[in-house]
RNA sequence: GCCGACGUAGCUCAACUGGCAGAGCAAUGCUCUUGUAAAGCAUAGGUUAUGGGUUCGAUUCCCAUCGUCGGCUCCA
């Protein structure tokens, strides 16, 4: 299935891939009404698999000294990776944006030529002997022949005596199809090539790196306009672009790639959110605990995080004759916290909550704006349970998560379990362990009745996890919120409570982040709501915009009001016309713009309009305080 | 980290093959006192990312470093 194989990148917070998935998704759901055929079954696929074959006859022609790899479709379109040899300084020769739009030319021209696609097979000698000169072909034909993976790195169930072969004019290639009947099944005007770059061989960077180039295709012109389109619109709504326009975030080259600083707008946002859950934290029987940004070396050996994550964390600081780190994690330091005293049963359930920061090293090529950076803050909380309320506890943490992303308005999720890989070794405590914990994950969702998927190798290294996935407008997926169970910690740091039969007993760890990290959350709400935030998050909420100086005193009193009632209010006393400050405020998307005249300042009221363009006329300004206070008060979406 | 593209004023961008670095917006000042998406005039703003090199002369060509963007890899 289609969805399975493409389920890796599904998850990645990564841009375009992100695009790929909206278009995959937005076509699924055009064509749901069509038909409900599989995308691998579908026509579509079968164009952009032949497009693929094309692209790659296309760049033969310019580059006949090209071995070919791998070139399947994807979500939106497909790809093809190239190694183009090694240019006469011994420098990997790339494709350069000009040689793009050469290819694209020559495939319309190719495309136009009707060549017929010719299905075949040889036999694993033939197909050796015939891909001579093609060593990567030669690698798959010998990994199909063993039994191994096919060109997706898939595994195969069985070894294969034959090889599929796909034909069109002196073009062949190693494939299993399924693939158009004829070239002019493919319009001319519907593909387009995005871009090039580099990319691992298998995936892996201790194997060559190739050269792939994407292209998309599409039924028809309109189509490939539309998804041209919706990149340009996805592309609009960047957080690294409206952080910027609506002053919320900053990233300074002098402080450093990937450490956001957050500007007071931003800021605003980000304690809004941070304060809704510290109230729901509070509700739910949750304690505030605060630690510190280092902690020593022995610490994180104890935990075993750092001989698991090593490479991701930065090198330890030397102060006095010791070692300290800076915090990769929280979960130490709230078991610090845990083990200051003795703890009995009747202290259990023990929640301690944190917004804590933490640094991690990313490499640079992975930094991206507030959803990928080396400092953040995880909504971070560790529940220390006894055994027997690990269900119970853990059905409160999904019903929390659920609870938060309601109230964003994030209707569209869903909930995936990551399990340990039994091949890796990147995991850490007993096969027994691991079955206590993923078997406790699923009674609690199925319990409340949470579906869910299953994803081998998604676990954290020390235990079996469930995160929620949300969908955005853009229909593109992200995970943020993730509880995990753990028994591995409380062993490694010798973690116990006497019980109620006076003897000592193991508790079990719960971590949880709603949000995931503060950063990332933010991104992600910014282009979800394109800026346009709900009332109760708006940095500001409301701008008064007097008419002329002489309303500029009755404009500060209203915003004195307003503020007094607990809106975020500002004034625009700038020596502009009330357009321009009209067109200011709508560029902020600033929710209300309260319009005050002489008639407004003679009744004791405002203007309204809204960001949507909606002129609401004057409205007493005691009512105005009502209506928004009371859309602040239920965290309402719309205005 | 790897492959590629790019780095000019706070922001968005110009400057043909090397020949005195420019515009709009924003900022500041003045005029206008305005009714639902940009009033007018003026002023200021730059060691062209940083450091080397080639050249009579470098924003432009070459090298290195840093950073950004797009891919790849990775992501507790």
């Amino acid at each position: 299935m289609a969805k399975v194989r493409w389920n890796r990148e599904r998850h990645r917070p990564n841009r375009v891939m992100a695009f790929f998935i909206v278009i995959f998704v937005y076509w699924r759901h055009l064509m749901s009404n069509v038909s409900d055929v599989p995308y691998i079954e579908s026509e579509l696929y079968r164009i952009r698999h032949s497009a693929a074959h094309v692209m790659a006859e296309a760049v033969l022609a310019y580059f006949p000294e090209a071995r070919l790899a791998i070139g399947p479709p994807i979500e939106d379109g497909f790809y093809y990776d190239f190694d183009l040899g090694k240019d006469e300084n011994g420098k990997p020769i790339t494709f350069s944006p000009e040689d793009l739009d050469t290819i694209e030319n020559k495939m319309k021209e190719l495309l136009k030529q009707n060549a017929v696609f010719e299905q075949s097979t040889k036999s694993v000698a033939d197909a050796l002997a015939f891909f001579a000169g093609q060593p990567y072909k030669q690698e798959l034909i010998e990994e199909l022949a063993a039994g191994k993976v096919d060109e997706n790195g898939n595994p195969v169930s069985e070894a294969v005596s034959e090889v599929g072969i796909y034909q069109h004019r002196n073009f062949v290639d190693l494939c299993r199809g399924p693939h158009v009947p004829a070239t002019r099944n493919i319009k001319a005007n519907a593909i387009k090539l995005l871009r090039s770059g580099g990319a691992y061989w298998r995936g892996d960077e201790n194997k060559p790196q190739l050269q792939r180039i994407y292209g998309t295709a599409w039924h028809n012109k309109v189509e490939l306009d539309a998804y041209l389109k919706r990149l340009e619109e996805a592309k609009a709504r960047d957080h690294r672009r409206l952080g910027k326009q609506l002053g919320l975030f900053h990233i300074s080259q002098l402080v450093g790639s990937g450490l956001p600083l957050w500007l007071p707008k931003g800021t605003v946002l980000r304690e809004t959110l941070e304060g809704f859950l510290r109230q729901a934290q509070l509700e739910r029987g949750y304690l505030p605990v605060i630690t510190p940004h280092i902690g020593k070396l022995d610490l994180y050996i104890t935990s075993g995080h750092y001989p698991y994550y090593k490479d991701s964390q930065y090198t330890p600081i030397d102060v006095d004759d010791e070692k300290f780190m800076l915090k990769p994690m929280n979960c130490p330091h709230h078991i610090e916290i845990y083990r200051s005293e003795a703890r009995s049963y009747r202290d259990l359930p023990l929640r301690l909550a944190e917004f804590g920061t933490v640094y991690r090293y990313e490499q640079s090529g992975e930094l991206n704006g507030l959803t990928r950076v080396r400092g953040f803050t995880v909504d971070d909380s560790h529940l220390f349970v006894a055994p027997d309320q690990l269900e119970e506890e853990f059905i409160g943490v999904v019903d929390l998560i659920q609870h938060v992303f309601k109230t964003m308005g994030f209707d569209d999720f869903r909930a995936r379990l990551g399990t340990n890989d039994p091949n890796s070794d990147k995991y850490a405590g007993s096969p027994e362990m691991w079955q206590k914990g993923i078997r406790a994950i699923r009674h609690a969702a199925d319990r409340v009745g949470m579906a869910y998927t299953v994803e081998e190798g998604e676990a954290a290294f020390y235990g079996p996890k469930l995160d929620f996935i949300f969908r955005d407008v853009l229909k593109r997926e992200w995970q943020l919120g993730t509880v995990q169970v753990d028994f591995l910690l409380p062993e490694r740091f010798d973690l116990e409570y006497t019980g109620a039969d006076g003897q000592k007993h193991r508790p079990v760890m719960i971590h949880r982040a709603p949000f995931g990290s503060m950063e990332r959350f933010v991104g992600i709400l910014i282009e979800h709501f394109n800026g346009a935030f709900p009332l109760w998050l708006s940095p500001v909420q409301a701008v008064v915009i007097p008419i002329t100086d002489r309303h500029v005193e009755y404009a500060k009193q209203v915003a004195t009001k307003l503020r007094a009632a607990g809106l975020r209010v500002e004034v625009d006393a700038d020596n502009a016309r009330m357009n321009a400050k009209i067109r200011n405020a709508q560029l902020q998307k600033t929710p209300y713009m309260l319009v005050v005249g002489d008639a407004e300042e003679e009744n004791n009221a405002v203007a309204v309009r809204t960001r949507e363009n909606e002129n609401r006329g004057a409205m007493p300004l005691a009512d105005f305080i009502t209506h928004a206070t009371s859309l602040v008060q239920t965290k309402a979406m719309g205005l």
